[in-house]
DNA sequence: TCAGTAGCTGACCGATCGGTCAGACTCTGG
DNA sequence: CCAGAGTCTGACCGATCGGTCAGCTACTGA
């Protein structure tokens, strides 16, 4: 039953994330993916090295935004400036990838101490921590994970809410919730909450 | 190696409740509980009729305090006084069964299934609603969700602090991140919650 | 003293897991 | 026409899962 044209690999990371969205990473089985695509098992480990890889390879675009944002915080100028890159970037990732971040809900830590995902977790930490704020104040480091971890964990129900829904909502949520961050010093400042551009 | 006081129940319970909560309900095997108490896995099956057994008996406290919390919800007077018992009823009980809850981190959806916890499902579901003040209002809801699912994923990482720190913390950011309700008939009362407008 | 029972063990069971392998099929270039 | 590459399959592997079972040990009450 050989296709003509060889699309099973994407098939089957678009079945693959629909089932580790649905029950986990360790709840899918590689015969779960294997039927949903309508092929045998020995077929999707033809096109994946092994059941890790459709993960990371599913997980890849996510990762390199997430990275990107990371890279754009520690750019930032001050506190505050890297709270606000931080919440709209991390509201922008959640929105755009509802799906991927959705698989990760449940096996996320024993996922993370997969050496792939090693970074991720030295991404989070300083994810937090920018968007604490105060990132030496419990109160604030609860707040920045607490929304970090329900957008997290709730997107993955929104997904038939369509984004120009989903993105203010979370991010009026976010800028409610997170503690204020004294600006440093400000120059000429009269507008303390600029206006909420989404950019990638 | 019969003991002479049979504690090994409650030593299978808390031995589960640590590994169920470090590395969730299918990732760990009736074996690595039986390791960590120290005798066999057969004597685990002889307390517990099965790994769900196990389970149903150590969250039973916590369900026992979210059923009260679901009546004394049901009697509020009105939206915001459902709202305000909701929040810090849900506040109290994380904090309290912190373990409890990041048991279910993880295989939340698969758990619930199971015919035991059907009811949590419905409970849950009127949680967020009460919580949201406006369940109609999509903002709402996406507001009540995230916090509901931030706060039980996240209280799983606060188990080294103290309740004094985390339940202030965690109330001030819910009452921050709710849409406030607008109350039926204020007698005399003005607004005392600053105007936020997320209007869709 | 001794039968009964609670507590526990090692051996074992069928099912399922991720992964391997030899071979078969189709298509394509020479 | 045919060799070879790409694609896929069924059969199979060892490991691990939840769960069962016969039997051993130590204690207890009659």
């Amino acid at each position: 039953m050989a296709r003509a044209v060889p699309e099973t690999h994407d098939e089957i990371l678009t079945a693959a994330t629909r089932r580790f969205a649905a029950t986990g990473y360790r709840g899918t089985s590689l015969q779960d993916i294997a039927r949903e695509v309508g092929c045998s098992k020995a077929a999707v480990l033809y096109h994946f090295a092994n059941k890790e890889a459709i993960l990371t390879e599913l997980m890849a675009p996510a990762i390199a935004v997430l990275q990107s944002l990371d890279e754009r915080i520690a750019l930032a100028t001050d506190p505050a400036d890297a709270q606000r890159v931080a919440a709209e970037g991390f509201v922008n990732l959640a929105v755009r990838f509802r799906r991927e971040i959705a698989v990760l809900r449940g096996d996320f830590p024993e996922l993370l101490a997969q050496p792939a995902f090693a970074h991720i977790q030295r991404i989070s930490e300083r994810l937090v921590d920018a968007l604490a704020g105060h990132p030496e104040r419990p109160s604030a480091r609860i707040a920045a994970l607490v929304l970090l971890a329900g957008i997290s964990e709730a997107c993955g129900e929104f997904l038939d809410l369509g984004e120009e829904v989903l993105r203010p909502a979370l991010l009026a949520l976010v800028t409610r919730g997170l503690e204020p961050v004294d600006r440093p010093a400000p120059p000429h400042s009269s507008t303390p909450v600029p206006p909420i551009h989404t950019e990638d």
